[in-house]
DNA sequence: GCACGATATGAGAACGATTCCACATAATAA
DNA sequence: TTATTATGTGGAATCGTTCTCATATCGTGC
């Protein structure tokens, strides 16, 4: 059932079909005739066809690591409600944190699928960056800084500045189990943040203190079994993401140690999970789900060519203090 | 940059590209004149032309209710490890859980974005049933049964059935948290398991002793606050699902009451949350990932033409105790 | 010497829409 | 009356591919 059936049926050209659907001059006799005949036979046009030409899908794709995470399912909540005013559907490509998945969606997106893609990175490699700069589809970075491109990121930085402090009131010897520095904000910034309140107060934390871990539990749980069994005399552990910390925490605990009286432990992202363990963990909010919609508005922007220029949010934070730092009864 | 265009450059008819491009007969030397042109401009075909001419993409769309859940995301991966290597990719769509989301998702993928269609779905209406029949891409529903469909869900009345009987062995007074019955399997199937065990055991229990909460922690907890200021003497719950259970046992923790001495609890589905709460949840293991990679390959033997007729699969689940139905320290 | 299969190539017709252009017609303004 | 404008209409080109056909060359077996 394609248009020239339509139009046929209809007594009229394909052209005049086309208008109907596209609003252009047609007399309300023949709308009515072209109505009819859409009506009885259920035609819906070719969406490969119309893109074909209009080189317009109204869809946008969202590339993300993971789809089981609290902060990303944020976000993407927060670009599904911009875009979806406007008349966007969202489509999402899971690339399982890998490097070779994301540049392959990437790919298949520019190839016309969508209207724009918003990117939800952790690692920017050359390839990755080659494969953007070839990229005839606007994009916006989410999460990370890229230079020369318009993105939202974190301030990981402070926010691990701060967090850090929080912990310098009780503690004296500190853990870190982060993730991979390839992961400029979670990994690096995080864990430069992270030194730097510790460096101001005069403390340096060894190499051996230090652990990289996968943004899971189950490796949070592994790098502090690790970490404590060669630092028993460690009091304060910092994590960058709270799945680690919570899989932290499990082992502490499997250890016969308790929180926070005998470790305290931070993570950051203010997940469901930080709610879930006993006790509640300290942690940092970001606005996911904000951060989120100013993606898609910058998208929104630069599809109608009303930005010319790339531009940087980036967004503040929130310290979140809860039992995983301070006695209970305590107050703050 | 077109076929033409390589066509020119490399001194051949655009037919020979063609070829080139689909392994047809073409001399080695004109083989590698266009593999210059392409390697130099940088060509890639269009994914729009080819799959108005082919019909066919390689891609596969899966509808799902939310992206932050273990079970779903489970369920993705099993699917994408079995479709990854028969060479399609996936495109995700998150309905949010809002059926004209669903209907909507269902007629872009249709309008042949993609090959086929996994849907994991919640409540089928009317809209549903005619949507589907309507579609022209085969489709395979996951989590549900639907007559007349290819599917793979879950044997919710005997996995609720048999943890009603395992919470049985302390259990008197009951309470049931569960969602929405117009949900097939989590709703009516799991509802109709407890209610089978407890009827077999002598016991019946009151309308008002059920609820129907939300899939998600706070409507859990706030479905046991009502639960227990009715009905003071409850023992035992069994809720729905597990993030409900979580819910439900925070809000049991903060009035003061203890999990299992005090009042047992349930949860169904294995998420990682049963794992991290204190104490760990009992709960139904399903084979989230496992029936993924079933449902990915009844679509793969529709899409050969291997299979003429839907067939349904139910799956296994595992029963698994913890220490929210146990007191610390009995064996099992 | 000829028929046949394998290899190789290009012309041109699809696929299913949009859109430019030319051409009507009717209503309004000068 | 004559321009001028708004409203309608269909023909044909176009988007970037694939694929059928027609045609050509070459080796090989009989």
């Amino acid at each position: 059932m394609n248009i020239n059936e339509i139009a046929k049926l209809a007594g009229v050209s394909r052209a005049t079909v086309s208008r109907y659907l596209n609003q252009g001059y047609v007399s309300e006799e023949k709308k009515e005739q072209i109505r009819r005949v859409i009506d009885e036979t259920g035609y819906k046009p070719s969406a490969q066809a119309q893109t074909l030409r209009t080189k317009k899908t109204n869809l946008i794709g969202v590339i993300l690591p993971k789809i089981n995470s609290d902060s990303i399912s944020r976000m993407v909540a927060g670009i599904s409600s911009v875009l979806s005013k406007s008349g966007y559907q969202l489509l999402l490509a899971n690339t399982e944190n890998k490097e070779a998945e994301e540049l392959k969606y990437l790919e298949i997106f520019a190839e016309s699928h969508v209207d724009g893609i918003i990117l939800i990175g952790t690692i920017f490699t050359r390839e990755h960056k080659k494969a953007l700069k070839d990229l005839q589809v606007p994009v916006v970075i989410l999460g990370q800084s890229l230079p020369g491109y318009s993105c939202v990121y974190y301030d990981d930085f402070h926010a691990a500045y701060e967090l850090t402090g929080h912990m310098l009131k009780k503690g004296k010897n500190f853990g870190y189990i982060g993730v991979t520095e390839k992961d400029q904000s979670a990994g690096a910034m995080r864990k430069s943040g992270f030194k730097a309140a510790l460096h101001e107060a005069g403390i340096i934390v060894p190499e051996e203190r230090m652990m990289t871990a996968g943004f899971n539990m189950e490796s949070g749980y592994n790098c502090a079994d690790q970490l404590l069994k060669q630092n028993a005399d460690i009091d304060s552990i910092f994590c960058a993401t709270d799945s680690i910390a919570v899989g932290a925490m499990r082992c502490i605990q499997d250890a016969g140690k308790c929180v926070p009286e005998d470790i305290q432990i931070v993570g950051v992202g203010d997940s469901n999970l930080a709610h879930v363990v006993q006790p509640r963990l300290t942690t940092i909010h970001y606005f996911y789900k904000t951060s989120g919609m100013e993606a898609a508005k910058m998208l929104i922007n630069i599809l109608n060519d009303e930005d010319k220029i790339s531009r940087e949010i980036k967004m503040g934070y929130k310290l979140v203090v809860a039992d995983s730092t301070r006695k209970s009864g305590e107050c703050e």
